[in-house]
Formats: C-alpha cells, sequence, structure tokens
DNA sequence: GAGGTGACGACCC
DNA sequence: TGGGTCGCCACCT
C-alpha cells in the first residue's frame, strides 16, 4: 500500500493531543522515512480533503514556525492553536518544547 | 511525457 | 554561528 505514508501521516497527526503541537520531520522519521518531511507537508495538504478531520494546525515545522497557516481558509491556525493554549508570536509558537509532543515518545511504534 | 514546485529538514561551507 | 544548498517524493502545469 503506498498510501501508508499517508494514512500513517494522518494517524498521527490524529493522536496529536489536545493543546500540543508537533513537526513534519517529527511524523515523517515516526513513519520511517525521515527525509520525506516534505511528504508529510503534501499530505497536511491534502488532509482536509480526507474524510477524517486531522488536525493539521497542529503540525508545525522543526522551528515551530506556523509555515502552512496561509493554506488554512477561515480561521488561522493562531486563533485555533490559541484557543488550544498554545501562544503564538509571530506565527511562531511559544514554549515550543513545552507544547511539542513527540509521536516516537507517545506511540513507541 | 517531462519539468518544476512545495505546509521541510539536514548537511556543508 | 549563520547562511546557502541539496535531497525527497507526490502533485500540478
Amino acid at each position: 500500500m503506498s498510501n501508508d505514508f499517508f494514512e500513517l501521516t494522518y494517524e498521527v497527526v490524529r493522536n496529536i493531543p489536545f493543546g500540543r503541537v508537533t513537526s513534519y520531520g517529527a511524523i515523517a522519521r515516526c513513519i520511517g522515512a525521515p527525509k520525506s518531511a516534505r511528504m508529510v507537508g503534501w499530505a497536511m495538504n491534502k488532509a482536509p480533503f480526507q474524510e477524517n478531520q486531522v488536525p493539521a494546525h497542529r503540525v508545525v515545522n522543526a522551528k515551530g514556525l506556523l509555515t502552512g497557516k496561509m493554506h488554512f481558509h477561515g480561521k488561522s491556525m493562531e486563533e485555533l492553536l490559541l484557543v488550544e493554549g498554545i501562544e503564538i508570536k509571530d506565527n511562531q509558537i511559544q514554549n515550543f518544547e513545552q507544547v511539542f509532543w513527540n509521536p516516537m515518545e507517545e506511540l513507541k511504534l
């Protein structure tokens, strides 16, 4: 199943707990494709098209920067993350390490 | 059918 | 320490 990559990506993102965020690279590495971080981003692009809702707003780059907020229509990632209690300043997550959620640690695949 | 792009990351200089 | 470049693979033109 070549689509396992996307499936796993969506599943991992879906498992992100409330008030936590993660990075594309972390997910990519968790599914066994550390060099395909970009694919994770592309998967996020396809996420809204999936029937299963994917909290893509909880996924940011390794720096905690909301690079993909422009792709969101309607409410901004900032707003969604702010509701979860995550502080955002200048499109960057404050206390990134604090709110960062490592799929490897929690999922332990 | 081929080339270029992209919600990134890591390596090199 | 910081900036620039390459890699990666699917989707779009």
